[in-house]
Formats: structure tokens, sequence, C-alpha cells
DNA sequence: TTATTAATATGCGATTCAGTATAATAATAT
DNA sequence: ATATTATTATACTGAATCGCATATTAATAA
């Protein structure tokens, strides 16, 4: 019996979740209705409570989708070559395809979004905490890889470096929402990889 | 004749728009109403209506307060040592007295308030855009300053130095309002500025 | 066919929202 | 006093808010 009872759901709910991603990312958490989000995912609201619970519920499984999303592009990323500088540029080439991937560009859904929040829903306030230690673990990991192959000058802390990494990352999230060109950033992030590993070649 | 005519006005503009930010730096611009704000300034809607605007000039209105005084307490510890490295040591630390200014600690208005808004509403992107040219501004003067003291590496471009540095600032802001420890980020500030400069002495 | 189960759809309800029209108040100028 | 001017207070609008209680629909199990 693999087939199950009652109604079939019309939606998909990974199709409908990222739907209310994208409402969120776009005009953030307090700044979207559940009305909005109701006609961007195809449904009315009593189903939307039924699938993910209240207004929260809904926008803390949108970030958990987005986090998990980007975890899985940066780690290949940050895996994609035995040279640090390499990995490093892909990861912020990776971050950025996805802040760009919009028009226009809407920077990082968490970065940009959460910390309005964090104030006053503690419980975002934890995700974002929480995505800022894992981001760092990722990172640490692979400086301290580069520094066990060389690549990385070996004063320098992998956990510093990581946390240096992410703030350019954060900072990045920013510029893209208030506007910066993908051009500009670009050359950021290789002026900023080339400082901490030394000009390539 | 300096009086003026008419009923005087009870309340203190910079009083006021002071309450204004504080709600909106805790709740962000669309998570507060204005009876919130009302409410919170001593003064009916009309009353709000009449001194500022609506409720996105009064947001941008605090946003102009708020940099102004970060801009100028900014430039003073930027200039407060020939030392490049103390400089930027009493800059951060400025700048972690305003995040952590109140319990619990809410980081910055800006950082943390205006990217949530910045697609639905261009007006405060620009704003946004504003503020960070003229963070990178200052920043780069004072390496470039540094640069001739030859207190920074000849081979960093300042104005890569000044993103870096003004990318360090934008991660404080989302730490802090994601709840992490005033001596975490002044660790991590110190490790941060001796990278850059080397190790102080 | 008749239950049972799980989804969708309708519609409300009490509240809150931003913004304003109108009235009341308090000062100065004449 | 009376007119003028500027601010404050009352009260209202019509729309939008979240959340849910109550049908209705569509599938399977017996």
């Amino acid at each position: 019996m693999n087939a199950k009872r009652g109604r079939p759901r019309q939606y998909d709910r990974k199709v409908v979740l990222e739907s209310a991603l994208r409402l969120f990312h776009e005009q953030g958490y307090a700044g979207t209705s559940l009305d909005d989000l109701a006609t961007a995912m195809g449904m009315n609201r009593p189903s939307i409570y039924h699938a993910f619970g209240n207004k929260q519920a809904l926008y803390r499984s949108a970030l958990g989708h987005f986090i998990e999303a980007m975890t899985t592009t940066s780690r290949n990323a940050l895996g994609s070559s035995p040279e640090l500088s390499e990995s490093l540029i892909a990861f912020y080439a990776a971050v950025l395809d996805v802040y760009f991937a919009e028009k226009p560009a809407r920077g990082c859904f968490v970065f940009c979004t959460a910390p309005a929040e964090a104030i006053t829903h503690p419980e975002i306030a934890n995700d974002l905490q929480e995505v800022i230690a894992q981001v760092d673990r990722v990172l640490e990991e692979r400086f301290a890889q580069g520094q066990r192959d060389a690549q990385l000058s070996a004063t320098l802390n992998p956990a510093v470096a990581a946390a240096m990494g992410q703030a350019l990352m954060h900072s990045l999230a920013l510029r893209v929402r208030a506007g910066a060109s993908r051009r500009s950033l670009t050359r950021l992030v290789k002026a900023a990889v080339e400082h901490w590993c030394g000009t390539p070649g």
C-alpha cells in the first residue's frame, strides 16, 4: 500500500516553498502578508497553515531551504580546487550567482531579511546565529587545509581568516542589495583573495 | 521679533526623532506601525505627519540622524591617533559602542533594517548605497594616510583595504544582531587590525 | 456503496493598518 | 478684543492584517 488516503495535495511542497522564499526575499518578513504569500504560492491561507504552520514557521522553513541549498553549493565550490585561492574565487562566484539570480539583484535572503526581525523574533536571531556559525566552520576548515598546503601564511589563524572571509560575504550581501554591480564586487573578491593568499601563479 | 506665532510645538524634534529611531531600530521599518511610533514619540499621528511626512519619510529622517551621528564619531575615532592600527581599534570600538548601546544589543540601524526594505523602497536602497560609499571614502582616506606613514603594506590598495575594513563593520553589525558577545567581536577586530597593520609595537 | 481520511475552499471576526478631515487649542499680531 | 497662524486632539475612513472555524471536495478502505 504505497498510495495515501485522503484528498491528494495539489501543490509541490518544494515549489510553493520556493515561491514563498522569493517573496520574503524581495519584501522581507514583516513586509510580506499572508495574502501576498497565498497568491504567490497558489494556495489559500488555511492550506498554508496546514502545510507550514503560521507566518513565522513558513519564513523559517524558507530560511532552512535557502541555507541548505547555499551550504551544498558552497561546500562544492570550496572543494573544487586543491588551490586555496581558486577555491575561494569559486566560492564567492557561487555566492554571487545566488545574490544576482533575480532582477533586480536581491542579495542574501538570510543576511538581508533576517537581521531586521532578530530582536523581536528570538527564534530568527537563533537561526541567524546558526548560519553564521556554520559558515565560520565551513570556511575555517578550508582555510586550515590551505594552511597545511602552505597556501596561507602560517601566522594567520584559520578561524580569523574564516571570520574575515565571512565578513566579505556579509559585505557582498549588503552591497548587492544596495545596488552594487557584479563587476565591482568580483573585483573586490579578487583583490581580497589575493591579499589573503598572495598573488596567483 | 524672534518669537513665532501660532501654538508652540510641545515636542523637541530631535528627541522625538530619536524615539522613532529607537523603535525602528528594534522592530525594523515594516514591523513598526505608526501607532507604535505615536506612542513612543508621545505624539499623535497627525502631528507626526505634519512634522515628518509619512512613515517612509520619518524612517529616512531617522536614518539621516543616525548616519550623521555615526559619521562624526567615526571621523573622530579615525583621527584620534597618528598610528593607523590605534585609529582603527578606536574606530571599531566606537562602532561597537553604538551597536551595544541598548540591551539587548541592536547592531547597526542602517545595515540591519534598511536592507530588508531596499528592493521595495528604492529611496531606501539609495540611502543605503550612499552610506556605504561614505564609509568607503572615510576609511580609504585613513588607510591612504597610514600608507604614506608606512603603517600599511605598500602593495595593498587603500580602496581595497577600505572595502575590507567596511566588510568587517558589516559583519560586526550582523553578528551583534545575531547575539554575539562584545568580547568575541573585540577579539576579532584586534586580529583583523593586526593582520592589516602587522603586530603592534 | 458507505465510512474514513486528508486535503482544499469559503468566509468571518476582531484587530490593526496608514492616512486624513475636521475640530479644538494656544500662541502672536493688530 | 479680534484676527491670524500654527500646533494638537478627536474621530473617522476604507482597506489590509493574521488566524481560524466551518464547509466542501477527492481520494482510499471496508
